[in-house]
DNA sequence: TGACAAAGTTAGGCGTGACTAACTATACTA
DNA sequence: TAGTATAGTTAGTCACGCCTAACTTTGTCA
């Protein structure tokens, strides 16, 4: 048992990994400050679960360097964030929930929810977006699920 | 701010209220070691929650007397147990989950979702419901919302 | 009515996840 | 290059939610 713990993450743990993923996505490296602003905690916070990150094997870390995700920590980080978009979608396109409480559901949702239910509001989404569609335009951009860029 | 606090309440609290409430409403009274082995957890825990929903007067407790919920403890209890009720009949009912996973399911996400959601859940499970039985039988048994006895 | 079992409480501890305050490192700029 | 602002860390604290161990209360029964 060295390096890599393998416990289920935390809530807070996940809300971590899908910071630093999207923001590495959008700008190329996760900084403290940013991690900070938009979880909403403070930047002390972040450090210890950077550590904790770091311990699991799910982040690069060091002391005033930059944060990145190792191979495992993008693995889980995309997991995270595929169960966020595919509840987004869920509550907006199926439910007719507006974006913002949308967003915030499925931060909320994505930590409860195990991958067999995911799985089937996947092809639920899907099928009530073709089924209201009507066939009329091309199908499947339910999920939104073909944006990420596939680095790694 | 004297005794009821009117903060939200944690998931814990609600799994609390929720099992102090179903008990309550099969045997009469709820027991500390009733709820402990409802929720899995030893009865100390349970002392300790008992304490804390006295103090947002959510409960009547005594130590070694019986506990029951406030009228503002019930409401609570009862919204609570609607969301897990309306959420579990959705991932049985529209998603094909099986019993026990939605149960789980439910457990997890009831703590999550804010009543607007779970308002347009009730929709669209009626909906669904209606639409997948082609209208052939008596309407809206989707939510299994008409067993709870409405005391008080 | 005294002994015993079951139920419940108290005390103390642990892990997590947050905070503030104060410190250190880094980067920018005059 | 010295001063300063910003970023990041460390130390200390708190609340929550659980645990075990040991104690107290209650109820039952010979």
């Amino acid at each position: 048992m060295g390096s890599g713990e393998d416990r289920k993450l935390s809530a807070s743990l996940e809300d971590y990994l899908e910071a630093i993923f999207n923001l590495a996505d959008a700008s190329g490296c996760a900084r403290s400050k940013d991690i900070a602003r938009t979880l909403g905690v403070a930047r002390s916070s972040v450090t210890g679960a950077l550590r904790l990150l770091r311990e699991r094997g799910l982040a690069y870390y060091e002391p005033y360097g930059g944060v990145t995700l190792t191979q495992q920590g993008r693995a889980t980080a995309r997991e995270v964030a595929r169960k966020h978009e595919i509840l987004q979608a869920f509550f907006m396109n199926v439910l007719g929930v507006e974006k913002e409480a949308a967003q915030r559901a499925a931060c909320q949702a994505e930590h409860a929810l195990e991958s067999e239910i995911i799985g089937k509001l996947v092809s639920f989404t899907d099928d009530a977006m073709a089924r209201s569609a009507g066939g009329r335009d091309e199908k499947s951009e339910s999920t939104g699920r073909r944006k990420r860029s596939a680095k790694e």
